[in-house]
DNA sequence: GATGAATGAGGCTTCATTCAT
DNA sequence: AATGAATGAAGCCTCATTCAT
């Protein structure tokens, strides 16, 4: 096969991820609605009825969109978590950091979520899906630390300990933030992680 | 002046905000690129153009809809604080408890949430009057009481009191629960708060 | 009767003149289609409901616009006429310049004849009820001249005696020029009208 | 290339043409504002979106018709000036005469002169260019043919050298004539030209 | 595979007209 | 007489989608 064959070939394979990639940029600047195929197509270097060959509609492509921008980072977080060492206080700490790095300070993980909170009602597989692939296991990461820091007898065998996510809020509250005032209002995200870390180590330590 | 002018002049009166609650659930259940003005209108009980009368444009609809649904409730706020007796821990617990109750459980606050995340590129000005309005006049309370506990020996010093918003953040999450989820995955709000109020009673405590 | 009603009664019976002044600003302004009966019934100081008292319809409101403006200047013409002196040739020198002033520099009889050029096909009548009031009795008016001229043997008995509308034609084409370029590319008027009168008078004269 | 492309592309390239042809008609029929582009584009056997393929917004598609319909005749103007013997007094008849029946006569000039009276306001750029593309040179090319009268001897120094545009004044008034009473009031244009001819030579003449 | 001309449903917006007061 | 709220028909324009090439 002539290397020249062989590069096309590699262009045609990467055709998807790179409208998908356009896609996303587009519906980021207008929202869903909002946003023309045309844009889209434009961006991508391609036309409109090439979209139209990868994809059977608008809302595929967004789908698709989601779908591809969600590279879910578990593996890494399993594996983050795995190789933790220490007391549990200190093995909690790394992971709520690191988190709170991939989460609240990543702009596509943030802007996938204004997309669930936006379209929500009209994808609703979407989101469940971005529960059952992000939200479940990270909770249930997490859990699992706690529970063997309670079994370490380091952590008080809080209230909380049913509602695990409430150590991801103010994660959530920094996407949220940056989503809707920009960088208008900055906060400070070590600090604030920092200061987050500490309320919650305290709160869930024994008296 | 007979009933009946009386009748009529009340009624048009009215017209605005009706139109405006008609707006907010067509807005709910559609998203705001995806809901038309005519069926606003029939919601309402008038005709298409009566809209116009009252609005110039679509844009507008949704900003003064947001506006009228933004109820503040930062009147009670104060004067529900102004009105706590006791310790500060306990005074802080019935505040939290209080906004929790307000915010996470309000269908319209929800709304208004996912509208200024969803359509806040378009309508900046409306979020950061909801940040001038709601959000910071909010942290203020937090931190003010926070201070006085920290000033009355009650709370220690943590470097959360640079970030009141923390406090708040379990409420977002709340929000933010529902939105995506609806009642697909419910949380026990009430014993969701316990535990939200808890654990941070604890952080917030002298070790 | 009191003078106040009095006052108030004379207002009424102006109303609807002073809509069709309103009318007429407002045509000029925008043409007939892209005029809002709304903007006419502010220029005229009161609201759309009370035209409709006064008029049927848009079109009736331009059609008795029309007529209201074109004060026909037939009598003046004709008393003017009655009054020259002299040589037919002074005579008609006087007679044109009077025409000349009054058409082309008239910026209602302007207006109007834009109306008519634009918007004949949508109102006919009113266009031949202005050959009738207007452009016939002036050029019988020129003709009856230029007849005794010949009569009198002062102006040749050339084939422009069957279109006396040939004098005025340069006034029209002053109105015209005026119409389209506003003051853009001005011609002076006194001049031109001299040029065009000696211009003529030659043409006319035995030669 | 197959012969069924062939047609296809001539097709294509020729689509705004003939939207443009269609406009002329519907825009000569209804007046600008009162055309529906909807009309527009079914004389044109297309379809509305179509339309607004090829043209941004009505606005532009009137534009564009006005400048596609006047195709100037400056270059035939010139050629046949050019190739003019004799004496001036012949060269300007022969040159008066074929103004006459190409402006006149000429249904596209003439109701493109209404849309430019009609609408001149709303694209004063139309109008511009229209003086710079007709009236101008057409006035320059008899300024030039007077001039030279003059330097031969034919031609007397009229104070009407000053003011070409009145030789071009009875074509104008017959292009009215046409508008305003369409054939209910017919003038015979070739007699109404030769009186107009006749006339104005012996108002140039020596005396 | 890719193009882009063409379609047509659909929504926003305007505004002449009506009518209860 | 006059008001002005309300109507609803109508038109401009957009854009997802199709399909012949």
């Amino acid at each position: 096969m002539p290397i020249e064959t062989k590069r096309r070939a590699r262009r045609k394979a990467e055709r998807p991820a790179e409208i998908l990639d356009a896609a996303f940029e587009e519906f980021v600047k207008s929202g869903y609605a909002a946003t023309r195929l045309e844009d889209v197509a434009s961006r991508a270097g391609v036309t409109k009825g090439t979209i139209y060959f990868y994809f059977e509609t608008k809302e595929r492509v967004f789908e698709e969109m989601i779908r591809h921008m969600a590279q879910s980072f578990l593996p890494d977080l399993d594996r983050y978590a795995s190789e933790l060492k220490g007391s549990y206080t200190a093995r909690l700490r790394e992971l709520i950091a690191f988190v709170y790095r991939r989460i609240a300070d990543d702009r596509v993980a943030r802007e996938t979520l204004r997309f669930l909170i936006a379209e929500g009602a009209r994808f609703p597989d979407l989101v469940d899906r971005h529960y059952d692939e992000f939200v479940r296991p990270m909770i249930e990461q997490f859990q699992k630390m706690l529970e063997a820091g309670v079994a370490a007898g380091e952590f008080r065998a809080s209230p909380a300990m049913a509602f695990t996510e409430i150590v991801m809020s103010p994660a959530l509250l920094l996407s949220l933030w940056s989503l809707l005032f920009g960088n208008r209002k900055a906060i400070d995200i070590a600090d604030f992680t920092d200061a987050s870390i500490d309320l919650l180590m305290r709160g869930l330590a024994h008296p």
